[in-house]
RNA sequence: GGGCGAAUGGCGGAAUGGCAGACGCGCCGGCCUUAGGAGCCGGUGCCGCGCAAGCGGCGUCAGAGUUCGAGUCUCUGUUCGCCCACCA
């Protein structure tokens, strides 16, 4: 990584800095960082220019905030780790682009307003002032003049845009679906849902569900692109993640046919969908979701009540309760038949809420032999229960006691007629092929995944560009009338629900079409919208003939390195790689993805182990920890409290112990003689080394400390990066007040620790490079500007080595031996050792492990 | 309930299948200081033996397995965290 850039020399010593005697001032963190900020700012240190190609470009980005108000501490943990990571690759002379915006849309603001009688706008733009203030105060790279603020018209314009090309496109479409509801203010999401009896946050009335139509994403349309992970350096457990809610699931669709009696004539199509059409001939009744189309016409008039009054009560039930495998299986009989394909058999068709109306056809085939849910809804229900797969050799009527889902190669198919005796694969085909001859049944794919509601019923988000007309229906607002401005002006008169439904000046509109009266679609996009293309728009922030500038896009993206939290897995990340690729599919951009890295850091709760947020009183405010310790020391503790992708509770506990470190890294930059000062009473140095052994100590911690914080850097590894840093402090204060810091090793190895420092402490470092320079007598520079030092492969290498002795895998001694010993001589060298041949007693080892030369663990057979 | 993670001293945590506890906090002892929420030095997994240098045993959520060797790999279980589609 570090190729073509020279080892960094030490400073003549003639030349070093020496400070007086006596007074060397202290470090104060409050002074330096302000000063050092104003400095960076008025050189221009971190402005990227975007079209500067003669270095490589880096691209790294974090994860936006939402402005709710203040920063807390968790947003430092997110952006200071990559902002020491964007530096890391400046000083690995990249053209690095490290930029940040707001994601200023969202329910928060209105809830504020709402309560506080403000508006949202006026609410965000507060927040986003103050978090401005605080961002500058890490000492961050970003460039500000590429800043992003998503509820700006020069944002949201291209969200409208680019919606009326997804339309154009089909990607864009509307459907029914239910909504939680409450009277009085409208659509509620499921955060605005209180308590298990499921009332409105406000107003408290019953939250019911409602059918609305709205607008949907065609996300499904690449499910399965968006399986395939194989240009992405992403971690393992989102690829899971992604993979498992993408939920493909290969299998049959099978048309069932409804059975006539006294109230209806039958004949209708019941199209399930199964994964395991082998287990047709077991199907002994069938289950429809409460919501599905043919329960109304199904139902006989003497079970109407209670029907309804089952569909009433699970409309109450959210869909995790409904999933649920141990609870207790409810459903009511419509009191029709369905007729088995296979075998023509009468079956009875229930409703259930364990079946969703959203996933497959709303409609199973039940096979309780074979399904742990049909299974315990046979039980309860006493419905029969047929086994159509065993084990070989077993009898093909036992009572079950439980579903049988074991997939072992010996089984088969039983009770299934002609296909009796079939292997289950084998007789999943010969059903599936002999069905599909007559239109029965056909092989399909289904998706877990479903499209993205992505309308909103909410004043605060992109307007969706759309005008309803009563003679031309829905029609898109023409790209010369974008943006659809969202008006300033809210009136919430008392209620939660979207005031542009009374906004006549925002309604009324005329059609595009045929100029008659026509009335605008008032819900707004989905948040995630913005977030779903900002990093395009943050290469050309102000552009205003096109949402994208190509040919920055083409050079720039796809992002490097993007950090963020890991709650994203499955929507953000997937939402956005969704949109890059039907960007890709307009003809946009080139590329398929948007992040080719990702490294999800993880989340810092509050110390009461809960999510960090104003309402629950847990954030902690980082501006007087800045107040009382300095940025760098922040910035190093939250790198240094533990791994990056684990998080946990926050506590300041320790952070003294950094800012500590810091202290002395200001100590031995500038006053390396300490009060007894060099000469014939300098302190002696330790172990007796002389100077030359001193030296070589020096250089090898810190060549050392080099090689393994250039990959802890790389990897992400901060918190050990930050402890072997210390170490090397740790090594090099041993030494001060010795005639050891009057060599080249001592300058060298200062200069080593704040160049390994200086991307996650930026102001101390650049603050005591500074004044190494001048005393130096150099030129000024900037430590930010810098190489990445290179490892001085001679200085690392060893002579000895310490290894373990074992006897069946317990220490008993150590020997220490010169580095390039023949497993022979090691060998002999253990069984020579006096307790060793104590321990043995006489006994010869039955095998010798070596490990490579880096332990010996003698074998012995009791 | 499902998906994805995690579990190591008093605490945060470290450890390519090879010396468990790096680094730091806290605590204990000492030095310095008129003073300290400052600084410096030393000690610190638990239990036992020893005045002591030291010696022995036990130890990475529980239980099984693989291996010369397991915190690490496999299986079973427990507990905790994140996500589950209108919070972002």
């Amino acid at each position: 990584m570090s190729e073509g850039h020279p080892t960094v020399t030490a400073i003549d010593e003639t030349q070093s800095s020496r400070p007086g005697r006596t007074g060397l001032e202290r470090y104060q963190p409050t002074e330096i960082e302000p000063r050092w900020q104003a400095r960076w700012a008025e050189l221009g240190l971190y402005e990227t220019d975007l079209d500067d190609s003669s270095r490589p470009k880096s691209y790294i980005l974090t994860m936006y905030p939402y402005p709710s108000g203040d920063l807390h501490i968790g947003h430092w943990y997110i952006v200071t780790p990559t902002d020491a990571l964007a530096r890391f690759h400046r000083m690995h002379g990249e053209n690095v682009f490290f930029p940040i915006g707001f994601d200023a849309y969202g329910l928060p603001a209105e809830n504020a307003a709402i309560k506080n009688n403000i508006n949202p706008r006026d609410w965000t733009m507060q927040n986003i002032e103050r978090e401005r203030k605080q961002f500058r105060s890490m000492g961050a790279v970003f460039d500000w003049r590429f800043e992003l603020v998503t509820c700006e018209p020069e944002f949201y314009r291209w969200n409208q845009w680019m919606f009326l090309r997804f339309l154009e496109a089909g990607l864009a479409y509307r459907r029914m679906s239910p909504v939680d509801w409450c009277p009085n203010d409208g659509t509620l999401a499921r955060e605005q849902v209180e308590g298990t009896d499921r009332h409105c946050w406000r107003c408290g009335a019953p939250v019911e569900k409602r059918d609305l139509e709205q607008w949907y994403l065609r996300t499904t349309r690449y499910a399965d692109e968006l399986l395939d992970f194989h240009d992405l350096d992403w971690p393992e457990p989102i690829r899971l993640q992604q993979t498992n809610w993408i939920g493909r699931s290969e299998g049959g669709e099978i048309v069932f046919t409804t059975a006539p009696d006294d109230h209806q004539p039958g004949g209708d199509e019941l199209r399930v969908f199964t994964t395991r059409p082998d287990t047709l001939f077991g199907a002994t009744f069938m289950v429809l979701a409460p919501e599905h189309t043919l329960v109304a016409r199904l139902t006989a008039p003497e079970r109407r009540a209670e029907v309804d009054a089952y569909i009433a009560r699970t409309q109450t039930e959210t869909e995790i309760e409904r999933l649920s495998t141990e609870r207790e299986k409810t459903g009511v009989w419509l009191g029709a038949d369905a007729i088995n394909p296979v075998n023509g058999e009468r079956i009875p068709i229930w409703i259930a809420d364990y079946v969703l109306s959203g996933y497959g056809t709303g409609a199973i085939m039940a096979v309780p032999a074979h399904d742990e849910r049909d299974f315990a809804f046979a039980r309860k229900f006493g419905l029969p229960i047929r086994r159509v797969i065993a084990p070989s050799g077993s009898a093909d009527d036992e009572a079950l006691d439980d579903a049988y889902i074991a997939h072992t190669p010996d089984e088969m198919l039983v009770n299934s007629g002609r296909f009796s005796g079939m292997s289950a694969p084998d007789g999943m085909r010969a059903i599936v092929d002999w069905l599909a001859g007559d239109g029965r049944a056909k092989a399909t794919v289904t998706y877990r995944l479903r499209d993205w509601l992505f309308s909103r019923q909410r004043y605060w988000g992109t307007p969706i560009p759309v005008i309803y007309c009563e003679r031309d229906g829905i029609v898109p607002v023409p790209d010369e009338d974008l943006p659809v401005r969202l008006p300033e002006k809210v009136d919430y008169r008392g209620r939660g629900e979207n005031p542009l439904n009374h906004d006549e000046a925002f309604l009324r509109v005329a059609c595009p079409r045929c100029g008659e009266p026509a009335r605008r679609e008032t819900d707004t996009m989905d948040t995630f919208v913005d977030s779903s293309w900002y990093w395009f728009r943050y290469l050309s922030p102000r552009m205003d003939d096109g949402p994208i500038d190509r040919s920055l896009v083409d050079r720039w993206t796809p992002v490097d390195q993007y950090t963020g939290g890991a709650e994203h897995a499955v929507m953000h990340l997937l939402y956005s790689r969704f949109w890059t690729k039907a960007m890709r599919d307009l003809g946009l951009i080139a590329q398929d993805e948007p992040f080719r890295r990702l490294f999800n850091q993880g989340q810092i709760l509050g110390a009461d182990g809960e999510r960090l947020s104003k309402s629950r009183g847990n954030v902690q405010d980082p501006d007087h920890l800045v107040a009382r310790y300095g940025a760098d020391t922040i910035r190093l503790f939250l790198m240094f409290m533990g791994p990056w992708d684990q998080g946990g509770p926050w506590s300041p506990t320790g952070i003294g112990g950094v800012h500590k470190f810091l202290g002395r890294v200001w100590t031995i930059a500038l006053d390396p003689h300490g009060r007894e000062g060099s000469g014939p009473d300098a302190a002696p140095l330790p172990d007796g080394e002389d100077a030359a052994a001193a030296a070589r100590t020096i250089r090898m911690a810190a060549h050392r400390a080099l090689r393994v914080v250039s990959t802890e850097y790389a990897e992400f590894k901060f918190n050990t990066m930050v402890a072997h840093l210390m170490e090397l402090s740790n090594t090099l204060l041993r030494y001060r007040g010795t005639e050891a810091v009057d060599g080249p090793a001592w300058d060298e190895a200062i200069d080593l620790l704040l160049l390994m420092l200086a991307p996650a402490a930026p102001h101390i470092t650049e603050e005591l490079w500074s004044r190494r320079a001048a005393a130096a007598g150099a030129p000024p520079s900037s430590i930010h500007a810098q190489a990445w030092p290179t490892v001085d492969a001679a200085a690392i290498v060893d002579e000895t080595r310490e290894v373990p002795i074992q006897i069946n895998g317990k220490v008993r001694d150590r020997v220490v031996v010169p580095v390039g010993i023949s497993q022979a001589d090691l060998e002999a060298l253990a069984l020579g050792r006096d307790k060793i041949k104590t321990l043995l007693n006489g006994r010869t080892p039955d095998r010798i492990i070596h490990a490579g030369g880096r332990l010996v663990n003698i074998v012995i057979r009791e």
